[in-house]
DNA sequence: TGTTAGCACTCGACCTTGTAGAGTGCTAAC
DNA sequence: GTTAGCACTCTACAAGGTCGAGTGCTAACA
């Protein structure tokens, strides 16, 4: 364990590494922070935390940056955990109010303030339908050979195709189909929807099994595209304004990688425990983002866990504000998608 | 007009500056274009060209570059319309049948192929919902309080909104509008449903007026969601290859004003004559974009233009290549679309 | 009259060199 | 254990020099 001075040093050197992306002396910190010894002593000090590999040093005679060990070290023990002021907390909520009228918004403007507010990358995966429960599905109308099949959600999602109506079906048994299918499925959450279910419905409609089957195909068919967890991304631009990113080389290759978006979903560790988490540097599993750090977290409808949101950003970033941040739409998030009729 | 020898030296200039991005001098043309002249009879022909403003220099002793004129004369009377090959139609054929199920996957996957040939930002204008005709509206159950409501269009476009019920009507009455509305509107195109009509609804069903306001309130609300232009990106990371992007504030605003989509949407020209056009330099009325050229062509189903593509990129870009592309999407991009069920 | 060779000139790209400044490690003194 | 002092290292930056590509102009040539 490092000793009082030691940590206040190491301190020092990250959060002022954090603000200025330069790399930190001896001196600076003397002057900046009235730890009561000369530089001379720091440096001492500085030697002992890069031996430990708290620290690194490009270079003979530059300063020292932290270490992926000395980030882990900041953010485990040295950040006091911070909440985000009234006065930020109320400007959200009222972004909310003010700018979002559909779920979907919701999540648009969620990953736009979370860039916003960390100068980061943020990730929004939405929840998935997998979670929620089927209410209804029916078909409406459209000409003679196709219909739209349209899927609602208990929590309001609605999902439509239009689809060929298969051939030897007439509207009218599409109909018959929807109700019974309705019947047997409603209210079951879509993870329960299983195969052995849908076999049952089959046996249960003795006429026609091969039509109904045609129409069951319909439905999962639905249900892929219903599955399908969607990421909305925000602020890939903030990510230009910063230094680490100067070079238009490496800009090109994290930006090849957003465009990767299964891949960005998969990033997002499956947590098990139900907070923030943060991930620094080549404790990421994608060599893609060894040099960044990624903070996420859960948010829950109902105590239900059903998405995660998360910032992504150089691995110098600003956990504190970042933590504080997804702390707060951890707690907050579920609420506002409650409000806005998710 | 340019005698032949001066086409012939600009063509030169032109076609080596698109392909290398370096200003091009009277000895590079000698040498690598036959024009059977020495290098100092270009050095007058250029002399000359540059005074008629077709091409300009950076600083003296710097070889030519095109000015905006000069790629419009390029443009204009040298470029031979070409096709393209078939080899390169059975591609893109190939690949969207591989990869669209769905009509929004052609609008992005189309984004992605202008992209990915012409190594610029390719833009998709979706059909403007105003062009195609209301076919019906229909009010779906959801719990006591909400509603789903349903408007189709006769091209299978869906939107759908859950909203409340307004106090005081019941599911039944909503019915009953809903009924009512369909047998008024249904066939018109979208742009022909004017305030008039609804004022008639309105006054036709003497009952209920204040109730009828409510759902005319609401479908006027889903005709604005609707109405809503989409627009497809494709492409932004290509941006980073050229060489005029070089310069990471420039990309960053560049990048900034693509985030503005609107904007984006009205820098595409409604264009009035059919087919490909053009825009060259500051020919753009956006200041942002005014060293960019863009090529825009209108799509149509059946006879009728629903949208736009474009490709925008520096003003050297390869013009030959872009511009039959989108003649390609221009001709069949449509055809695509049927296909895929719009 | 149009074309060409020759020449002096210009300017950016690139390399070298020198200097200032920030930072270090070590040592000796406190 | 702490500190001042000192020699050392390395980067960033500016100044100067050279190279090469390209130009315009002029005079000679077909």
């Amino acid at each position: 364990m490092l000793d009082k001075r030691k940590r206040s040093i190491l301190q020092a050197i990250v959060d002022d590494y954090i603000s200025t992306a330069e790399p930190i002396g001896s001196r600076t910190i003397a002057r900046k922070h009235d730890l009561g010894v000369s530089p001379a002593t720091i440096r001492n000090e500085m030697a002992d935390l890069e031996l430990l590999g708290y620290i690194e040093q490009l270079h003979t005679s530059s300063g020292r940056i932290p270490s992926a060990k000395g980030y882990r070290f900041y953010v485990d023990s040295l950040l006091s955990p911070t909440r985000m002021s009234e006065r930020e907390i109320a400007l959200i909520k009222n972004w909310y109010q003010e700018k979002t009228r559909h779920v979907e918004e919701v999540f648009q403007e969620t990953a736009k303030i979370l860039s916003k507010i960390t100068s980061n990358i943020s990730l929004v995966l939405v929840p998935q339908v997998t979670q929620c429960a089927f209410k209804y599905l029916k078909f409406l109308p459209f000409d003679d050979s196709r219909t739209i099949l349209v899927v609602v959600t208990d929590t309001g999602f609605v999902e439509n195709k239009v689809i060929d109506i298969p051939t030897g079906l007439s509207f009218n048994d599409l109909q018959r189909i929807a109700e019974h299918i309705n019947r047997r499925l409603s209210g079951l959450s879509f993870e329960n929807i299983e195969l052995s279910i849908l076999r049952e419905i089959q046996n249960e409609m003795l006429i026609d099994v091969d039509l109904l089957e045609t129409a069951l195909g319909i439905l999962k068919q639905a249900l892929v595209v219903e599955k399908n967890e969607r990421l909305y991304l925000g602020g890939t631009t903030q990510l230009l304004s910063q230094p680490e990113f100067k070079n238009i080389e490496k800009v090109k290759s994290f930006l090849d990688m957003l465009e990767e978006e299964h891949l960005l979903a998969d990033i997002l560790q499956k947590q098990k425990n139900d907070g923030v988490i943060v991930t620094i540097g080549d404790e990421n599993k994608y060599s893609g983002i060894q040099d960044c750090s990624m903070v996420q977290a859960t948010y829950r409808i109902d105590g239900q866990v059903v998405g995660t949101v998360a910032v992504l950003g150089p691995t110098r970033m600003d956990y504190g504000k970042v933590m504080s941040v997804l702390e707060f739409m951890h707690n907050h998030l579920g609420e506002v998608l409650k409000k806005y009729k998710i």
